[in-house]
DNA sequence: TTTATATTCACCCATATGGGTGAATATATC
DNA sequence: GATATATTCACCCATATGGGTGAATATAAA
C-alpha cells in the first residue's frame, strides 16, 4: 500500500503529542518570549524547556532570533498547514461516511412506510 | 501558564506521529480489514502490526469488531475533530498574523508615498 | 577585569516504543 | 478429535525521550 514513509507529518504531529510543548506553543501565542520567561511558567527544569524548544525549532513551529546573550522565541504556525490538510481529508472522508448512513436510514425508514 | 495538562489529544497526535499506523489509516479507507489484510500490505511482522493497531484503537481512531477468529477493522475518524480544532485555532492566529503584517506594509507604502 | 545572567552541552536515569521471535489461545474446518 | 488459521501474549533488543544535575560558554553589566 501507498505512501508508507516518514515525512515532515511525523515530526510536527510528534511535537504536538506533548502537553508541555503544546503549552509553551500557547504561551508564544501572547507574545515572543525568552527560553526563560517560558521556563518560568512551568514546574521543570530550564534545560527541559530547553529540549522542548529544540523540538519545536526542528519542525519549524518555532523560530529563534538570538540577540546578545537571548534568545528570543516566535510562533510560526505555517508548518501546520500540511498536518490541517492530512486531517480534513480524514474528515472529509468521515462526514461522507456519516452521509451515507444518513442516507441509508432515510431509505430504510421510507420503506417500511 | 493555563493548561498544561494531558489531555486525549497526546494520544491522537502521537498515534498520528508515525508513518505506518496513518498509513493503515489511509489503508482502512479503502474498506475494513482484518488485521492480517493490513500486515500484508507492510513489510514488518504481523506483532508489530498487531501492536500499531492497539495504539489506532486506544485513541479510537480505529474500531475492532471481533468475528470468530478474524478481528475486522474500521475507520472511526470522530476523534480527529480535537485535533483538527486545535490545528486550526493555531492557523487562525497565523493569519491574523499576516493579514496585520499586510496591513503594516500598506500603511508603510501609502506613507511614503 | 570581574561578576552576573542566559543558554546550551554533557552526562545520568527511567520509561516508552518500534521492531523482532516463539508460544499460547481461540475459532474454523476437515 | 485433529489440524489449520487468526490473533494475541510474553518476552528480548535498540533507540528515543522526558526528566534531572552540574559544568561550560557567551554576552551584559559593573
Amino acid at each position: 500500500m501507498g505512501e508508507y514513509k516518514s515525512s515532515s507529518l511525523d515530526g510536527v504531529f510528534n511535537a504536538l503529542g506533548d502537553p508541555t510543548r503544546r503549552a509553551i506553543l500557547a504561551r508564544l501565542q501572547d507574545g515572543d518570549a525568552r527560553v526563560t520567561d517560558i521556563a518560568g511558567d512551568f514546574p521543570i527544569s530550564l534545560n527541559s524547556v530547553s529540549k522542548h524548544i529544540r523540538v519545536l525549532e526542528r519542525t519549524g513551529l518555532l523560530q529563534r532570533s538570538v540577540s546578545g546573550r537571548d534568545h528570543v522565541l516566535s510562533l510560526n504556525a505555517a508548518p501546520l498547514a500540511e498536518a490541517a490538510a492530512w486531517i480534513e481529508h480524514y474528515r472529509t472522508f468521515w462526514e461522507g461516511r456519516l452521509a451515507a448512513l444518513e442516507t441509508y436510514i432515510l431509505q430504510r425508514k421510507r420503506k417500511r412506510k
